[in-house]
DNA sequence: CACTGGAAAATGCCGC
DNA sequence: GCGGCATTTTCCAGTG
């Protein structure tokens, strides 16, 4: 092979292992916090109000109030008070 | 092969193709509110506060205040006002 | 209200009736399916196994279906359009 | 407040610090995937092919540990424990 | 009844 | 900018 052939091809190499090291670093993360969802749970908290306390909190003020102002529109055209 | 073994290769096959069969449906359907949706965007409706009226209506009532009454405790909590 | 708040209202319970029907036949095919798992293991049969199956033959589908793309996506790379 | 309430309170937040936290790690590693597919492009490669390559290899793995657990269950099924 | 794992929904991104 | 697609998140059923 050529050398710009290998040079390629060690490029290759060098940015899938890259990729999925940051992926592998993803994943332990993402376990991490489903292991603090599962210590609350077990200490008595709704997990399924603590990930929509993190959502809201998430959400910029702005953009938040008009969702919500859209969706009570429809909410009123629906009759649903 | 017994017969036996023939019968439970023919359940067998029976029971995929049904599954698939169904799955199939299912997923032309899935597709059709994907369009419903795409084509009331169109239309000037805002796609995601859609969604969240289809899925407040889906929810129990009793649930519902369940849950907001614990997010709203948990916001409390926070100091989110 | 004026006409144009009053299609917009009649747009807008279509487009939640549309979409409510669609998932009440989405969940109808749903319980399909799992009856069908039902009845399969009252056969006899390994439900967990089936499933795999099932999942199988999907990805194999869904395989051959990338590996269509990744070839598109090679070809164009080359300039083979 | 009481002290109880005082202890759930200050667990809340704990929680929740320690969520967005683990979440401000997550996204900064998504950023630096990002980057990489962004430098691997200005050097020339596909980017849609390199994730296509990195689907692969994820799905090839989990494809075997899917399989060791298919040849378990059936070795179940048949008593070979 | 908690927990894993799998299905479905929702969001976000990348192309055109 | 939007439409399609991939990732991510959420939900739920089965299991021990």
């Amino acid at each position: 092979m050529s050398e710009a052939g290998h040079n390629a091809n060690a490029q290759l190499k060098s940015i899938i292992d890259r990729v999925e090291s940051v992926e592998t670093e993803i994943k332990s993360l993402q376990t991490d916090r489903a292991d603090i969802y599962t210590e609350a749970r077990s200490n008595g908290f709704d997990v399924k109000a603590l990930r929509e306390i993190v959502r809201f909190r998430k959400q910029d003020a702005q953009k938040r109030a008009e969702h919500e102002a859209i969706v009570d529109t429809y909410k009123n055209s629906l009759g649903m008070t």
